[in-house]
RNA sequence: UGGGCUAUGGCCAAGUGGUUAAGGCAUCGGACUUUGACUCCGUGAUCCCAAGUUCAAAUCUUGGUAGCCCAGCCA
């Protein structure tokens, strides 16, 4: 799929049409603290796609600006996440690595009387600030000698200051309506070691500070965000600009891409790792792009599915179910349609001969004759769903089986259901059946028309398989509701059954069709002697 | 009268003064079918409201209304 037009591209053409800019450079930022989720690809992909257009290059950068939260850990999920979307960043950055720059630009700013150090703690610090309707008040220390700055800033480099005793501020606007100019914090005291450069610095600067200077040294162009940073661009503009960077950047904003019964927040998905409500973030039912991978996912269909909601200025929320279409119509012509029984109920044919098998040569898809053919078994015993069969056919459009009715085993026989075979309570625990040769698939017999067709199993050869079914985690998206009352019970459903023998070598995220049932993915924990599939989503349905 | 952003069918979203106002998802019909799948056909908008400018307004102006964001030494 294409990106189609959004505002972005459109300044990125005017850009380069009036020479604004010769070439377009963009960056994907993430705080290596926490793993990507679908909302993160679309920031990858909106960056990537529009350098991609205009023949530009998009750069990886680890948005390292607080060792407080971040974990070099995160770093190799994220790239990983990254290249499965089909992705190379031009170059991999970190903003650890300007450290150095952003301190002498932080001097710079002290020289020039536009940075000071402040004393107030944090307490003092949000009277002085003000409110959203009433201007601030000069901090007491806002007029402190550019000497005296120096100095003081020096030793808060040299770690002669606790965590807290003072910060770096900028001095702009103390009654500005705008928060983010009322004298911003632009270094703060951390003593904690950081993942990349370790003991070597105690002050670390605020993102409004280093991004805008990141993005001026790897000479970005378009340097784009999630909308909220709108009110901080004015702050960034003011950066670039004092600090004299020879390059200047700009900002752009897009929304925030949310999906109906999906939550995305990093708070939200910690939790619920970290009170083992998931498995872990690659759960598949996590929106998190490692869990969508286990799920099934491909990059093509989250790519289709990003490009296909488009991008505004709005933070929009989207149906699931566009993601599922995305998914379905990735797979629909490429994948193999195999047979998989979900819910087995054993049928005996009782006019085929025992310890028969025969073999019957199968496409995997009519749609798709280049995935070729493979052998499925039919014999006397075989299992069909459950779903399938109903004593009495309860109405005209009942395409399946029932007492005394006749339907088509998909790919072989048409058989009838001559009895029942209850257990003690009633339940339904076999079905006799007789076949007719004469209707074998592929012989062409006309003669009669089955009352549907259904899919089966050879009991004998089929392989017993696990299938997860999962639903959304979280029964609506009420962020104001607790999290643990929202949670689906259901969310996670296990069902045991079988698959036809062609299976039984299949690998890690192998992707099928099992017939008449949905799509499905091989999971990790897949064993030769219990494989396990993980249903990626169910087949569209009109039945009603 | 704190500042900023946004407003196009149920959900996204193109559109930049002249179009029958693209497209996708969903819905509802129908055709086809050895998957109730796929595929194919059909189906919906006085563009938040009001006034104005203009031969002509979703697009420009003014005034409303509604929603979202901002008071971390987080990003």
């Amino acid at each position: 799929m294409e990106l189609e037009s959004n505002f972005i591209k459109t300044i990125m053409e005017e850009d380069l049409k009036n020479g604004k800019v010769s070439e377009i450079v963009t960056r994907f930022p993430p705080e290596p603290n926490a793993y990507l989720h679908i909302g993160h690809a679309r920031a990858i992909i909106t960056n990537f796609e529009l350098a991609k257009i205009f023949n530009g290059k998009t750069n990886l950068r680890f948005d390292d600006t607080n060792p407080v939260k971040e974990d070099s850990s995160f770093v190799e999920a994220i790239k990983e996440d990254i290249k499965w979307l089909g992705y190379e960043p031009a170059q991999v950055l970190f903003g650890s690595d300007y450290f150095g720059q952003t301190y002498d630009l932080a001097v710079t700013l002290i020289n020039k009387g536009l940075a000071y150090v402040c004393d107030l703690n944090q307490e003092e610090m949000r009277e002085y600030r003000g409110t959203l309707t009433e201007a601030g008040k000069n901090s007491p220390y806002r007029n402190r000698s550019i000497s005296e700055n120096l100095q003081l800033f020096k030793e808060m480099r040299d770690g002669k200051f606790e965590d807290g005793e003072k910060t770096l501020r900028a001095k702009i606007d103390m009654a500005s309506p705008n928060m983010n100019m009322r004298d911003p914090v632009i270094y703060r005291i951390i003593h904690i070691e950081h993942h990349n450069t370790g003991n070597k610095w105690c002050i670390y600067p605020m993102y409004d500070f280093a991004h805008p200077i990141q993005d001026s040294i790897e000479g970005v162009t378009h340097s784009l965000c999630s909308i909220e940073y709108d009110d901080h661009r004015i702050l960034y503009d003011w950066v670039v600009e004092k600090c004299d960077m020879p390059h200047i950047p700009h900002q752009y904003e897009f929304g925030r891409l949310n999906i109906t019964n999906t939550i995305m927040s990093k708070r939200y998905l910690k939790q619920l790792v970290e009170s083992n409500l998931v498995k872990w973030y690659d759960d598949p039912r996590m929106p998190t792009l490692t869990g969508l991978r286990r799920r099934g996912y491909t990059r093509d269909s989250i790519k289709n599915f990003v490009l296909g909601t488009g991008l505004s200025r709005i933070n929009s929320t989207v149906s699931s179910e566009m993601l599922e279409t995305s998914i379905r119509n990735d797979l629909n012509y490429q994948v193999k349609r195999v047979n998989a029984v979900l819910n087995p109920l054993k049928v005996t044919i009782t006019n085929y001969p025992e310890n028969e098998i025969e073999w019957i040569d199968v496409e995997y898809s009519k749609d798709n004759e280049a995935l070729g053919t493979r052998k499925i078994a039919f014999g006397r015993n075989v299992y069909i769903e459950k779903e399938d069969f109903l004593e009495l056919k309860p109405n005209k459009k009942w395409k399946r089986l029932s007492l005394g009715i006749e339907v088509r085993l998909m790919h072989a026989y048409f058989i009838k259901c001559n009895e029942i075979v209850k257990d003690s309570e009633g339940n339904i625990v076999e079905l006799l059946c007789t076949y007719d040769p004469i209707t074998k698939s592929g012989s062409g017999f006309i003669d009669r028309k089955p009352n549907g067709n259904i899919h089966f199993v050879e009991a004998t050869t089929s392989r017993k398989s696990v299938f997860n079914h999962f639903e959304p985690l979280m029964l609506d998206s009420d962020s104001k509701r607790d999290m643990v009352e929202r949670l689906n019970p259901n969310s996670w459903k296990t069902l045991n059954g079988f698959v036809e023998i062609d299976l039984k070598d299949t690998y890690s995220l192998e992707r099928f069709q099992f017939i008449r049932n949905g799509y499905y993915a091989t999971d990790y924990d897949s064993k030769k002697e219990l494989l396990v599939f993980n249903r990626i989503c169910e087949l569209r349905s009109s039945f009603k």
